[in-house]
DNA sequence: CACACAACCTGCGAGC
DNA sequence: TGCTCGCAGGTTGTGT
């Protein structure tokens, strides 16, 4: 479901509802999603406290920071709960009341009468647990840089650490097609099958090139698109084909915006040449032959 | 190492 | 109505 700006969108939509909240009960229907939740999840998070929330890449961090909480039993938790959306995965504010829906996996109960609600219909998401010494003094996202999960991860697309000669370094001597090549987490993060699309199109490169005949100015171009499409889009609150919502239920509105993804058939918005449909490395890619050389 | 592809899982729309 | 097929926003692990 969500590439970088769905993410971001969640992420800015929960940080009102559950910053500085204290989790007073966790619910877990569903023990397996891409990999199995923490057994101890609920001991873990049970009387702890949200001090933060964070992206990196596609996951979302809610710090978990307990030992300030002032009861007769003083918890020392410390870590991060980390949570990956998937292809189908939604994050969402809810109030005791809400009506249990299928699929409805994980409850984060908290102390102002919110649920935050995971539900996932095809658990490809996950919902993972990483304790952090108390003697840590960098910051998560810093300390999470050695983590299984995130330590081949490449630079956030919207920093200045993706850059141009940052990406001709990682292209040199490669044949990867360009798309498959910015998809690639270990290159940047958070550009999924939508935004690699649309950002080849409007830099005018054919997705199927080598990265290794890319000249710089045109790299330059790609990562100019692909840093204005997420920005775009994440003011925007995100693409929502189907069933993408924010945290507070809505959909995004930068479908309307889409020029070539889902387009097929189509004509292109600045030829009048018919879109085409190819797939690479199993995935759909929409392109103008006419316009992306 | 670099690359292609299957696998994980459910839901939905198209076509018959 | 109901079946089968193919496809879907992601990531990992395998095989060549």
């Amino acid at each position: 479901m969500p590439e970088l700006p769905e993410v971001e969108t969640v992420k800015r939509g929960l940080e009102l509802h559950v910053k500085n909240t204290v989790i007073t009960h966790v619910i877990v229907r569903q023990a397996v999603l891409r990999w199995p939740i923490p057994k101890n999840l609920k001991t873990i998070l049970t009387n702890s406290k949200i001090v933060d929330i964070q992206r990196r890449a596609k996951y979302l961090l809610l710090i978990i920071n307990s030992s300030e909480i002032k009861q007769q039993k003083i918890k020392k938790i410390n870590g991060v709960l980390i949570i990956h959306l998937g292809m189908s995965g939604k994050l969402q504010i809810v109030t005791p009341d809400t009506a249990l829906l299928k699929h409805d996996h994980v409850d984060i109960v908290l102390n102002n009468n919110k649920i935050l609600r995971y539900n996932d219909p095809r658990r490809f998401g996950a919902i993972l647990w990483s304790p952090i010494p108390q003697s840590c003094t960098t910051p998560v996202i810093h300390y999470l840089d050695n983590h299984e999960r995130f330590k081949h991860l490449g630079p956030e697309p919207l920093t200045t650490s993706f850059n141009t000669n940052y990406i001709i370094q990682k292209a040199r001597n490669r044949a990867t097609p360009v798309k498959s090549f910015i998809m690639d987490n270990n290159i940047v993060v958070g550009v999924g099958n939508i935004y690699a699309t649309e950002s080849l199109f409007y830099a005018k490169i054919n997705p199927t090139r080598a990265v290794s005949t890319i000249i710089p100015e045109e790299w330059q171009i790609l990562i100019n698109e692909i840093k204005k499409i997420l920005k775009k889009a994440i003011k925007s609150g995100g693409t929502t084909l189907k069933d993408f919502t924010n945290s507070d239920g809505k959909p995004g509105y930068f479908k309307q915006e889409l020029a070539a993804y889902g387009r097929s058939g189509e004509q292109c918005i600045h030829c009048n040449h018919i879109l085409q449909t190819i797939r690479q490395q199993g995935r759909t890619t929409v392109f103008c032959s006419e316009c992306q050389k």
